[in-house]
Order: structure tokens, then sequence, then C-alpha cells
DNA sequence: TCTGGTTACGTCAACGTTGACGTAGGAGTT
DNA sequence: AACTCCTACGTCAACGTTGACGTAACCAGA
């Protein structure tokens, strides 16, 4: 089953020997180009398909002069978690239409793994970058910019300038979640948000508060708990909030895991149906909880492909001064953000 | 932002010239390979620093003569499914610890993408691929494995000999959640699966009727559904059983979506805590529904390490003979296992 | 018949790197 | 003093492929 022992790859020169041709009639045939002859063609084909010959396409990407690997890198924070994975298909599905394949990595929200990740990119030559820059300083990804790296940044932004990036409407859907619960008549919204040195969390606060002026309501130091990050984290917060003399009436909980880990403690104590809850970034069976969880919810495969799109095209040479796009996300109503004040 | 413009990589000459040494000279360094100086090392360095020099392991792959390009291919049904994601991240995990990254794919459970996407692989040399093989027949990976590409399968096995794979315990867990029902005192127990040309759902279902035997229960074809696949399916199926004279008491969902799609319908008709069901895989949140959802839990992150770690040791040579690795799932009791017959 | 153009090939060198091998100089041994 | 051995380099060719360029054969037109 292993004839590989010590057998080696056919090369175009096996084949052009077989074809009784030159290695450049090979390279022709090959790729489609002009200047060889229906029967020469025809006796090619034959040959690479009678030796199995594949053709190499790193040595080509090292001898043509566009240098193209074919091959881009995404680096994102956990692969496993459910909205990377979304995103990381729809890179990978567009990126394929391009016959583009992907190189995909977990960045853990560590600068040295991503450093490292970004330079294990760089030395196979990939073609450009897809990121979800590590929270905190991004010095790797700006020097790896300043060499040319064609990259795009999703859900954060570059802290640096001349580069892509695309993110949802963080801040906006954020006030519209508490204006949709002040409507109901909360006036105690508490805010549960994810580690502040994420860009995201910081915007999603501060749609917190344009929310809370804006419906004329009162800033509450005591409702605002951050740095959540997990599930436990999140669940200890929660708590805490309903040992509170004045508990908060309705919750936006600003990251999936957050608002998993405050449904829980809601569960516990019985109040899921009489706090309000919304939260930010939809997760699977979000529907199927009692009450459904409604949530403000991201247009995954629309970010990936617009960033994919973006890279692809930097790739192409597009030089278009830098683009950052937003992608609209939608509030999506299921019951536990319609629960009012009692 | 983007001096790339006119402007070319370093090569290791550029290095050479300004360290005023030969391109040799500079491969030692960098490699770290004995056979220079201190002192010329230093200036090396220093002038591989200067210029942002960065190895191009491509054209390194292309000369030496191992030719690694310390890069496996993945390819999955779909990276956005949580449990190709947490493969991936695992696989991923081991993978970059001996230095190798992983380019990624999503097969779509059809041959013909599958083919092009191994196509894809091999031409960029990969040293070795992980992979979940669509259903039906193997032709393609068959044949790739048998031009000596290292390959594991996972979840499902090969149907051709001589190859390594890793799976979970589908038949002896099957039969284990429906022994915990039969247990209760059910006896009308229905199986709901996925695809049938998978062999984890034929294995799953022969479980299923190794337990009704060692249970002495009566197997009734009108409880068995199969092909069911996403939640759509899965819920028309159950609705389908409830209209039976004799509906079941309790079901065995083979297949996480298959579980979500039942779990919904019995909610629309308030069965969920009257019908039993334990289900195969775990998801998240099952354990925030009401009830909580019995389930079977593959070890997916030891299934991940398992086949990254088969596949690293044969790219490393190991020629020991294939391996069939069996990663033991688990029941989680969670409260819709444990509901008894009414 | 010669010119100009086109088609169908072939030859050669180079992409960035490293294996095989060569060599100059110094140290140690007899 | 002649010898071996070692260290620290350098030279050369090759990995598999393709861009630049050459050339032989043929055809059209004057």
């Amino acid at each position: 089953m292993d004839p590989a022992a010590g057998r080696r790859e056919p090369t175009m020169r096996d084949v052009a020997a077989l074809a009784k041709v030159s290695t450049k009639t090979v390279s022709r045939v090959i790729n489609g180009l002009p200047g060889a002859g229906a029967e020469v063609v025809q006796r090619v084909r034959d040959a690479a398909r009678t030796l199995g010959y594949r053709p190499n396409l790193t040595a080509s990407a090292l001898r043509r002069s566009d240098r193209r690997s074919a091959t881009i890198g995404v680096l994102f924070e956990d692969l496993s978690n459910p909205f990377d994975a979304a995103l990381l298909r729809a890179v990978e599905d567009r990126a394929r239409h391009s016959g583009v394949l992907v190189l995909a990595g977990s960045s853990e929200d560590d600068h040295a793994l991503q450093r490292e990740l970004l330079v294990s990119l760089s030395a196979r030559r990939v073609d450009g970058v897809v990121v979800m820059a590590a929270g905190g300083h991004q010095d790797a990804l700006q020097h790896e910019r300043q060499r040319g790296t064609p990259m795009v940044l999703v859900d954060r932004p570059p802290t640096f300038g001349g580069t892509d990036c695309v993110t949802t409407t963080n801040r906006d859907s954020s006030r519209d979640a508490v204006l949709h619960l002040a409507a109901l008549g909360h006036r105690d919204i508490a805010f549960l948000g994810d580690r502040r040195t994420l860009w995201t969390s910081q915007e999603r606060y501060t749609g917190y508060l344009e929310g809370l002026a804006q419906a004329g309501l009162t800033l509450r130091d005591a409702l605002v708990r951050t740095d959540l990050h997990g599930e436990d984290l999140a669940a200890d917060a929660t708590a805490a909030l309903f040992g509170l003399d004045r508990p908060p009436t309705a919750l936006f909980t600003a990251q999936n895991l957050v608002t998993v880990g405050a449904m829980r403690v809601l569960r516990e104590r019985g109040l899921h149906h009489r706090v309000a809850v919304i939260g930010f970034d939809d997760f699977p069976l979000a529907d199927m909880l009692d009450p459904g969880i409604t949530v403000v919810r991201q247009d995954v495969p629309g970010i990936g492909r617009k960033a994919a799109d973006l890279v692809l095209a930097r790739i192409d040479g597009d030089t278009s001064p830098p683009v950052h796009a937003v992608v609209p996300a939608a509030l999506v109503r299921r019951g536990s953000g319609e629960i009012a004040p009692s």
C-alpha cells in the first residue's frame, strides 16, 4: 500500500522523456498554453496520466514571475469557537472559488503565538492573510503589513493605517439593543462584557452608553461588569449583580459566552422569565432555550466573504485606498429580550 | 504602507553580499548548522536583520532531500460544524507543536469536491493528510493513498486497506445508550439516523440493534428512520413517529443535528418531559435545555490529537502496521435520557 | 523567388535554497 | 618535516518549473 518507499514523484522531465518532447512543451500542455499541436498534446496527456504526474505548484511558484502560491493564511483566535469556525468556512469557500487554499491557525489571543504563526505563514510565502488581531498592541501585524503582505483584519480594526478591515455594527447594534430594552420600561440595564482590551468590547460598551443616554437613563457603575473572559467569570459577575440592593431588571451581555454564563445563573435562580436578556452574537440553540434568547446576530458569512474578497483583490493588485467594511448585524427577537420589568 | 510596490523579497544572496560571505554560509547560519565562526555568524545575523530577510521554506523544501513542506492537509466535511471545528483545532494544535501548519478544506461530503481538494493539496506537496471521508466510495482517497501520501482517516474508516484511522466507540456506545433506556422500562425506542451511506450511521444503527436484542426488545421497523440529513428532515421524521398508533416512549437520535430537530418537535408538542431522548454527539448548550439532553459524548480533542500523532509519525517514517485507533465515548446523563415511560 | 509572418516546437538560464565536495590553514602526531 | 585530522569556509550543481529567446518549417503575397 505504500509504494512510495524509495520511489520518486514523477516530474515534467519524466513526462517529457516518455512523450518524446521537451519539458517546456510539457509545461505548455499542462498549463493549457498555446504552441503545442493536437497530436503532441495528446501524447503528453497520455504520458502524464501513465506516470501519474502531478504538477508541483511550489516549484512553479518559485519560478513564475508573479510568484503566487495560491494560498492565503487565516489567523483567528480559536478555530474551535463557532464564530471563528463559521468565519473560516466563509473565507475558505470564497477562496476556493478562486483556486486559493487556506492555511489556518489559532492565535489564542496571544501575541507571541500570533507572531510565530505569522512568521510560519510568511516562510511558506502565502499570498495574503486574514487576521483576527490579538488584543492590545499589533506590532507584529503592522510589521508584516509593512513588508507588503496583503492583509485584512476581521472583527477588530487595525491600530495602524493602510490596512483593510471588516467589522460589524458593534456600536449601533448595541445601542439599539439597549433602546429595545428601555422601550419596554427597563431602567436598570446591566452591561456584561468581555475583556476590555478587545476593540469589540469597547465598541459595544460605547453603544450601551449611547443607548442609556438616548433613553435618558442613568448609568449605574455597579451594573457594569467587564473583563469577563469565559462562561464562569460571566456567571460569577451575574450572580454578584443579583446580590445588589437594586438589581438589574435587564442584562445586555456583550459576547456569546457571557450570554451563556449569565443565562446559567438566571436559570439556577429561577429568574430567566423575569429578567430580560439581550446578547451580542448569536449561538446555536439560542432559540431552543426557555425563553429563546434575543440576540444581536452578526452576518458571519457576509463578513467572511467580504474579508476574502478584499484580500483576494489586493493580491490581484488592487491598490485603491484601504477600506473599513461594516457588515450590519440584526436584532433577532426570541423572547428573552421582550420581558418587561416586573 | 505598501512598500512592496516594485520591491523584491531579500534572499540569501542579498544577505550573503551584505555580510561578505557565500550563500552557503548564510544557509548554515540560518539553519544553525556548524561550520561558521562566531564572528561570521554575527555578521550574517546582522545582515539578515538589516534586510528583513525571511527564509523561503518552499525553495528550501524543493532542494532538500527530505522535501518536507512542514504542512499537512485537513479535509473535513464542513469546517463550520462544531464537531469538525473542534477536530481541526485539536489537529492544528498538535501539528503546530511539531512546526507543522495546516491547510484546511471542507469537502461538503461531495466526492468531486473532495477529489479536487485532494489534488490541490497534493499540488502544494503537503506531507500528509487527515481526512473525513465523504460517504460512499473512496476511490480518490485510495488513489491518493496509493501514491504514497501519508493519510489518516477520522470519524469514518477506510474501505481500503493499509491506512490508519481514528474513530469512536460508535457501536458500543449506541448499544449502551439503548440499554440505558431499556433499563428504565422503555420498550418502544425509536432510532433516528443520518444518511445511511455514512459508516457512523450504520455502526450506530447496529449498536441500536444490539441494544434491543440484548434487552430482549422487539425491533419495530416503524420506529426506525434514517437518511435524516439536517434538522428539518429529523423534525419531520419525529413528527411522523408521533402519528403512529403506538408511538415511541424514547428516542435514540444518532447525530447531533438529528437530536436538535427531534427536540424541537418534542417541545412544540409538549412532549419533552414525557419522551426520553439520548443523542449521539454532544453539542453546546445541551445542558441548558429543559430537560438537559443526555448524550453520548465523543472525545473530540482526543480523536484529533491521535489522528495528528499518527500522520506525523508516518511522515517521520513510521512503517509499523496500520492502526485503527478507537477513542472511547461516554454517556453524559443530563435528564432527557432518564425519563421513564409513562 | 524572396520577404514577412505564423506556428510548433526546442534551448538555456534562473527562481531561492542546499547536498556534495573542494580547499586553505592551523593543530597535533610521529 | 611530513603526515593526518579538523575547522571554517567556498564552489558548483541541482531540486521542478517557466520566461526569454531561438529556430525550422510552412504559408501568403508580391
